[in-house]
DNA sequence: ACTTCATTTAGACATTTAGCTAAACGTCAC
DNA sequence: GTGACGTTTAGCTAAATGTCTAAATGAAGT
């Protein structure tokens, strides 16, 4: 789950989950979308696939990556998630109360 | 939004964020849960600010941080919600199918 | 005022990361 | 087999990141 969050962690492989979003697509295909080196492009694969985020598939001389959705609903959906169930029983948030603060007593 | 995703990739400012779904906390009781410096734990809180997830109240000689959750759910549902809207009318993945690749043909 | 406590700032260091070029690897067409 | 093409690996550099200790700041208590 880290690994996945680290993958988000950088603008060009978020958009290349964008544009796998809407089909398969080709690493050079991939790489047409962004003014980086192929090397670049191809260390960043390496992080999505380290993520479990994409599939990919040989096929010839290129290779296919597809977006694994659920890997990525598991992780975000997951953590924040967790917060908002959480909070729809508590968290006051306003500002004008203090609210409680353990510890420091 | 990038600033959200970075603040997220990592473990100890994921962990404070959670720390802080249950109550508001100060820096010193959040770093207690956390086996780094106290300046450290600062730098976090920085990122964490910087990406405008948490509120900053100082009271006395402590800080308390509060979590703003829909600065936190903006980002992420908005980020993986995109995903499922769109993904729910299309996206076979199916490792069978090939699915149309353009471009290289 | 001096001290003490909570937190942040400053400065240093090691590691990681994103980027590059050059080279290697696999596959297809000739 | 040779050459071209798509992609990855190797090796490098510059910048960012996480961590530390020491020092500065600010508020409270004595």
């Amino acid at each position: 789950m880290n690994a996945v969050f680290k993958a988000l962690s950088d603008p060009t492989r978020r958009h290349v989950l964008e544009l796998l979003r809407e089909r398969p697509m080709t690493a050079g295909e991939l790489a047409d979308h962004f003014p980086v080196s192929g090397p670049t492009m191809s260390a960043h694969f390496a992080v999505l696939r380290g993520a479990d985020l994409v599939d990919v598939q040989k096929v010839g001389k290129t290779v296919i990556y597809r977006l694994k959705l659920s890997v990525l609903e598991d992780a975000l959906l997951g953590f924040v998630g967790a917060f908002s169930a959480a909070t729809r029983s508590a968290q006051p948030a306003d500002p004008a109360s203090p609210a409680p603060i353990k510890g420091t007593s």
